[in-house]
DNA sequence: ATGGTTACTTTCCAAAAGGGAAGTGCTATC
DNA sequence: GATAGCACTTCCCTTTTGGAAAGTAACCAT
């Protein structure tokens, strides 16, 4: 830690926070999901490309521990598990948006054609 | 794939495809220090807390293969490098604006008061 | 002559990520 | 009676990540 670095590594731990929060490929994939609904775990599993069972069970206790999604059980039989996202994930939004847009131009720049 | 699920994977490809390029803790801290203008090997980190030398290596070579970043060399002696964000990269700053607003209110709502 | 700086590379190693496949207990359906 | 779905869990195994520490070649300051 230098002197003058101050307000820089203010943002920059603030970054870092939510790098963390974040971190991974799936956590984002999930949290678009969700965006469009509530939703059960196989249709998460099925929603999210090439993700499996047991992935999606630890980035979903994640997600909940980092208060960004909700966990409902409904005590029908067999049991239904809904997750929901929180009104936290929801500001994300813009996040996701963004994401989604520079990626499409990513695609362009760097990938293909 | 199933049907119906045409429009919402296009933007879950996108999203997966910027996550590629972003993935890791690091890329975005490393671009966020670039945006304060072009800076050398040692520099950046310093200014990226807790990375280690062998890593920051490894993140630079993939920023510059996926054009976020320009790597120069000076013929001085011992050898000059600097590293400059190009306009690509510099289109990830509402961003990393986005994440750096959210990190803060992340830290609020989930790590602590 | 010694030590420092620059921009790395190399080696060793531990931890984490994550895929595949199978299992579980219950129930609804054919 | 067999199969399928649900929401996971468990096991095994490979790959990836990434830290710590040392090395390197060239040069400069003391």
């Amino acid at each position: 830690m230098l002197p003058g670095e101050k307000d820089c590594s203010k943002a920059m731990l603030s970054i870092k926070d939510a790098l963390e929060a974040l971190e991974g490929r799936w956590k984002l994939l999930i949290l678009y999901a969700l965006c469009s609904g509530p939703m059960r775990f196989s249709e998460i599993a099925r929603a999210v490309p090439g993700i499996t069972d047991k992935t999606l069970t630890k980035e979903l206790k994640a997600l909940q521990a980092g208060k960004l999604i909700r966990r409902t059980v409904y005590d029908t039989s067999p049991p239904a598990v809904e997750y929901t996202i929180t009104a936290h994930g929801k500001s994300l939004r813009n996040l996701l948006h963004e994401l989604w847009r520079w990626g499409l131009a990513h695609r362009k720049e760097v990938i293909g054609k």
